[in-house]
Formats: C-alpha cells, structure tokens, sequence
DNA sequence: GCATGTACTAACTTTTAGAAAGTACCAACT
DNA sequence: AGTTGGTACTTTCTAAAAGTTAGTACATGC
C-alpha cells in the first residue's frame, strides 16, 4: 500500500486528498444531489431523468451519472435495442445517501421563507452603511 | 408581487428558477457543506476556519462566508480592533442544517471502502470491455 | 422522406474556481 | 529603523469546470 493510499483511508473530509471528499463532490455536487433525489422516487431512463431535473444538461447529467454509478450509487442497465433503452435506478447504498439528502432538501425548502428574509435584512444592512 | 417571485416561493429543488435550489447550491456548494461543518465544531476565526478546512482558498472561504451569512446560517461578529478580529458562527438555522450534513458525511466516510471497491469493479469492468 | 425520439460523445465557448499578490494596519524582533 | 509576521479580506489573472451546440446511428410514426 502506498502512502497516498492510506491516507485515502483515513476517513476525514477536512483533509485534502480524502477520498471521502471525492464522493462528497460526487454526491453533494449540483446536479449529484438532484439526481440522487430524483431517482429515489424510483426507475428512470435518461430523458425522463433529464425532463425532471430541469435546467440539467445532456453532458452534465451524463457525467453525474457516469460518476455515481461509478462510487456505486446508481445502478444502470443498458438494453441493447435500438433506439437504446437505458435504465437509472439507486443501489441500496444510493438509497441511504438519497434518503439524508431528501432530508436536508426538506428542511431547506421549509425555511426558504426565512432564507428569503435573512437575506432582504442582510441586503438592506449593506445598502445602508454603504 | 411578480411571476418570477411567485414562482421562487413554491419551493421545489426540481424548478429551475426556485430560490431553494440556490440555497441548495450554498449549502451544498463544495465549501459549504465543510465550513457548516467545521463551525457545528464551535466558534472560529477567519484563519482557523481556513486551517480546519484543508485546500480552500481565502477568496473561496471569504465568498463561501458570506453567501451563509447572508442566508442566515451564518453569524459573523467583527470587532473594529487592529488587527481586525472576527469571530464565525452558525445560528439555529446553519445548526439544524449542519447536523443534516454531518450525518450526511458519517454515511459517506463510512462507506468510502465500498466506493473504492465499486470504484475498482467499474474501472475494471471498462478496461475489459474496451 | 422528413421530423422525432433514443442515449450519448466531441468540439467549442462561457462561467466559475483557484493561485498569487495587494491592502491597511499593528506588534515584535533585529 | 526596517524586516517579518499576523489580521481579514479584495483584486487580478489564469486554469479548470460547466454549459451550448452539433453530430452519431439507427427506428418509428406521419
């Protein structure tokens, strides 16, 4: 084992080259999060995936996906028809990972109200002394 | 009140244009989930934070800072001293959205061995193929 | 036969992140 | 008296990431 090696396994995110902060780019990234999410709801293929998460690109979604599926995630399965029919569904390890990030989406878009005001009272503050 | 204000109150992380997909990025952002983290730990100063998380920049740091701060997860106390001296901290709403992540990252550093595992078993499954 | 849909990949452009230096000031050391 | 170091940032410039657009190789419906 190389030293770079075992500090991959010395599980601690406030370090720079963990590999815990790998999958949590993987994971918490922009479209990571809502992919994650969105599959917890069940089966998609690639376009439906895209349609419900808007405003994701083809390549970015791809990539994310590619990535998850990657870290073991998201489990893809290809037929090999023509058009192609691909299928996007979680792993019981994505499941857990989706279930915590649902969680922290929940309780966000319950405060997004308060968020809303924090910010109107933090704008006004700098308009004033400025 | 217009459309596009109306529109960022149905809070919906799925939309494009909701206020709490923006909140989600913040929270989520690469240095935002650790600095929410690494305050759960108490108080700090601008410096310590940036030692505590390792590889950000001052700029990022700075940046991550006051993006929290203006959403009302972060509390930042200035004394007007020189040497300035500001002290960081998270409010109820930045705790409860901490300790989301925190369990969030113990999920993760947990299951980092089966990543790399299922890492190795794709990377191979490629160069097979290929 | 031409548009549409499938799941992507490749090339190109724009946006963002990161690295390095600058700011303004003081305290201690040389 | 001048250099070094520390505070908390901001600014500038470059490198990396994200986004946009077009292309692939078919098949089905109009």
């Amino acid at each position: 084992m190389t030293d770079a090696e075992h500090e991959a396994l010395i599980a601690d995110v406030f370090t720079v080259a963990c590999a815990s902060r790998t999958v949590l780019e993987h994971v918490t990234g922009r479209w990571g999060v809502l992919a994650l999410v969105a599959l917890d709801d069940g089966v998609f293929r690639f376009n439906a995936l895209r349609r419900r998460v808007q405003g994701v690109s083809e390549k970015m979604l791809a990539q994310t996906l590619q990535a998850l599926e990657r870290d073991g995630f998201v489990h893809r399965e290809a037929r090999p028809t023509i058009p192609p029919h691909v299928e996007y569904s979680l792993t019981s390890a994505g499941r857990e990972v989706a279930q915590r990030l649902r969680g922290l989406i929940e309780v966000l878009e319950a405060g997004v109200p308060a968020v809303l005001a924090a910010q109107a009272r933090y704008d006004e503050a700098k308009t004033a002394s400025a």
